[in-house]
DNA sequence: ACCGCGTGGATAAGTCGTCC
DNA sequence: GGACGACTTATCCACGCGGT
């Protein structure tokens, strides 16, 4: 026994494998030949190698000693015994021992790797010697095939999707971490993909989840996610079927009817929500014409007026319930027996407007600063305090679970826009959320619940629509058109700028400066962008207030906000029912974002996830658009993890930069912003711009607005 | 030349039976 | 019960034909 390893020993230095020695290459072959001679009848071509078998003594002579001890010993019978095939062998302990140590030995791969190609000199001529190749790929390719099925099994588990409903499921597929978790679970398999495809991590995850899929049908986790997102990114049916034939998705089949039960399940989700958090529900018109931007996309499409619903679910708000409540009585409380009078309002708002004009002269500056001719990342001073992002005045608290829910409602086909039809929507709406049968008899909670609903009055609907965004680029490209200019200037001379521009451009002051002009020396083309400048800066400073959640700001810009709301003509409600209601249950989700997102929601019910086909009716709709939301948020995830993983962050240049051009060679065309006395507006009275702020503190002074 | 109408292609949702 | 696929149904659109 003993010669034997000590016979492997002298040849476990590999180096001579690569000498161009040709001895050493016979003395090698010498080692294999005996091996195979030994197993006997494999090889037959041996006998060159057998010829050689003289030069080395160290390991022919122990094999010819022990084949003498015990007659009819071939090498093959030899291993084959110490290898488990000889009970004897098994149980003999000095057998036990040297077998574990060549088990463990760092001889063996070497060995089994000779076996499989015998090493030769890259001198040598002679065909490579066979040795057991064969037999060992047989044999490796079944340990494979044993060991990936295996892999496979486990790797089903992975791509097994217990809820394919909830939010969860769509947005929660990791692609990284996905398949962080193959190549633990099956490190085979995704070893040999990795060394056998030349590709990114993704690839081999989805050659992997294919696999699966193909290899059992519930394994289809990422199928489901192409599913959904190829779906509503468009892809038409044909193509859905020859993606489903790859594996690479779910059938078409499964998908629409799928979305289906997205929709059930999304609305389920919400009643269930209402019942324990407040909510609100706005609606709006889904059959305006969206021309504004969008001129390619007046396909005739012949959709009947409806109306599309989202539900606002106010998570947190529960928790702070049973306090909010008792101060909210409190403060009406004192509200009652101290009405805020006219001129507390106004105090409020000058206490205030140092505080927004901060803001203002902020956001002004940050167009400069955000301009591509300013190029910002080379100026010199970018790290200079006086540019660094204002800290909020009251910030909210935020986070995921500050969330606020919303969730889309079944549009409904109801046709004109009348005070009885709002009466059916609201009808409709609670009948799809599952109220009616309890509430609807209860005129009284009818009623209540009437005030919750938010039903969007046409005069403000321009505002909301984002055609705004098109004026404010415009606005800001003409400001900064120059910017390039100001790249050396220092920061503090940029604040200045900032808060000239703001008081000769964009400001009340400004406007009061034009007003006391004689009539003929004034210019209300001027007077007007002065009046819309003011205006979007106070939305733009409001905007960025509510994404902060920057509750002091916007406590800051309620005087203001009041001011514009009445002297815009808005109802007073729309000023009590979000302005104030933000004041006292401390929640950002004020008007402006609930509104943004309806028309977000619009948008993506008419653009983004428009089905087209025959069958397209409102039932339809009513099916597909509570799923909408996690469509969407599908999407999001979908191209963030790609993007990520294989675009990285470049983002696409503004689409509107067209627009935006064109917009601004006609605001410098008519010199909107240059001074020329005695000015007039052309066109008819109406269209002139109404500086509602002053018309709204006028109101406020003297109408019964207040007392309600 | 223009309009009305029928037809077939394209498309996608819906239905039903089958398989695991 | 979920997924699939063959088959059915519904609608729009392009095209062509025939009549005015």
């Amino acid at each position: 026994m003993t010669p034997i390893p000590g016979c492997t020993k002298s040849h476990i230095d590999s180096s001579w494998m690569f000498e161009d020695n040709k001895e050493s290459w016979s003395t090698s072959s010498d080692d294999n030949s005996s091996d195979d001679g030994g197993s006997g009848d494999l090889t037959p071509d041996l006998p060159p190698n057998s010829d050689d078998d003289d030069h080395e003594h160290d390991s022919q002579t122990p094999s010819s000693e022990l084949a003498e001890k015990i007659p009819g010993l071939t090498l093959g019978s030899f291993l084959h015994a110490v290898s488990w095939g000889d009970a004897g062998c098994v149980r003999d302990p000095q057998i036990r021992a040297a077998r574990t140590t060549l088990m463990n030995s760092p001889e063996l791969p070497v060995i089994l790797k000779n076996w499989w190609m015998p090493p030769r000199t890259s001198a040598s001529r002679k065909s490579r010697p066979q040795g057991a190749h064969s037999v060992l790929e047989e044999f490796t390719v079944e340990c494979v095939r044993g060991t990936l099925d295996g892999e496979l099994d486990t790797l089903c588990d992975q791509f097994r999707t217990p809820d394919d409903i909830q939010e969860e499921f769509f947005t929660g597929t990791h692609f990284k971490q996905l398949a962080e978790q193959c190549k633990t679970v099956a490190p085979m398999l995704w070893g040999l993909l990795s060394a056998s495809a030349y590709t990114k991590s993704q690839v081999m995850l989805m050659i992997i989840a294919m696999l699966c899929y193909t290899h059992m049908h519930h394994a289809n986790r990422l199928q489901k996610l192409f599913a959904i997102y190829l779906k509503f990114r468009g892809l038409p049916a044909k193509a859905f079927d020859m993606s489903h034939a790859l594996a690479v998705t779910m059938s078409h089949k499964w998908a629409s009817s799928h979305v289906a039960k997205m929709s059930a399940s999304a609305m389920q989700e919400v009643t269930r929500l209402m019942q324990i958090y407040p909510w609100l529900i706005s609606y709006d018109h889904i059959n305006i014409p969206f021309r504004v931007f969008s001129q390619r996309l007046d396909n005739k499409d012949t959709f009947s007026s409806g109306v599309a619903a989202t539900v606002y679910i106010k998570r947190q708000a529960q928790a702070l319930a049973p306090e909010v409540s008792a101060q909210l009585r409190e403060s009406r409380r004192i509200g009652m027996q101290n009405p805020i009078t006219f001129s507390d309002i106004f105090k409020l708002s000058i206490q205030s407007y140092p505080r927004i004009k901060k803001f203002i002269v902020y956001h002004a500056l940050r167009f400069l600063l955000d301009s591509p001719e300013f190029q910002f990342q080379t100026y010199t001073h970018r790290d200079s305090p006086l540019l660094q992002p204002l800290s909020p005045v009251h910030a909210l608290p935020h986070g995921p679970e500050h969330v606020t829910l919303q969730y889309l409602l079944g549009s409904i086909n109801i046709p004109e826009v009348s005070y009885a039809d709002n009466e059916r929507v609201v009808e409709e709406l609670l009948r799809q959320l599952g109220l009616t049968s309890a509430w609807i008899g209860d005129q009284m909670t009818v009623d209540r619940l009437r005030g919750l609903f938010k039903f969007r009055s046409r005069d403000i609907n321009s505002f909301d629509r984002l055609d705004w965004m098109v004026l404010i680029f415009g606005w800001l490209h003409l400001q900064m058109a120059f910017a390039n200019s100001l790249h050396n200037c220092q920061p503090d001379k940029l604040l200045e700028y900032a808060h000239k521009l703001i008081d000769e451009h964009a400001s009340s002051n400004a406007v009061n400066r034009m007003d006391v002009l004689p009539v003929d020396r004034q210019d209300e083309v001027q007077r007007q962008t002065i009046l819309w400048n003011r205006d979007v800066l106070h939305y733009i400073v409001l905007d960025h207030a509510i994404k902060q959640g920057d509750m002091g700001l916007m406590e800051d810009m309620l005087p203001a906000l009041l001011f514009r709301f009445t002297g815009g003509g808005n109802s007073k409600d729309f000023v009590r029912e979000h302005c104030w209601l933000v004041n006292f249950d401390g929640k950002p989700n004020s008007f402006l974002p609930i509104d943004m997102a309806q028309e977000h929601n619009i948008k993506d019910i008419k653009v983004t996830y428009r089905s087209e086909g025959p069958n397209i009716k409102w039932e339809y709709f009513k099916k597909l658009h509570p799923a909408i939301r996690i469509i969407r948020e599908l999407g999001k995830h979908m191209e963030q993890e790609f993007n990520t993983l294989a675009r990285g962050k470049s983002h696409g240049t503004p689409k509107k930069d067209a627009d935006v051009k064109l917009l601004e060679s006609m605001y410098r065309a008519a010199n909107v912003h240059d001074y020329t006395p005695g000015r007039k507006l052309m066109g008819s009275k109406r269209d002139k711009v109404q500086d509602v702020v002053v018309k709204g503190v006028v109101k406020l002074q003297s109408g019964p607005t207040l007392k309600r």
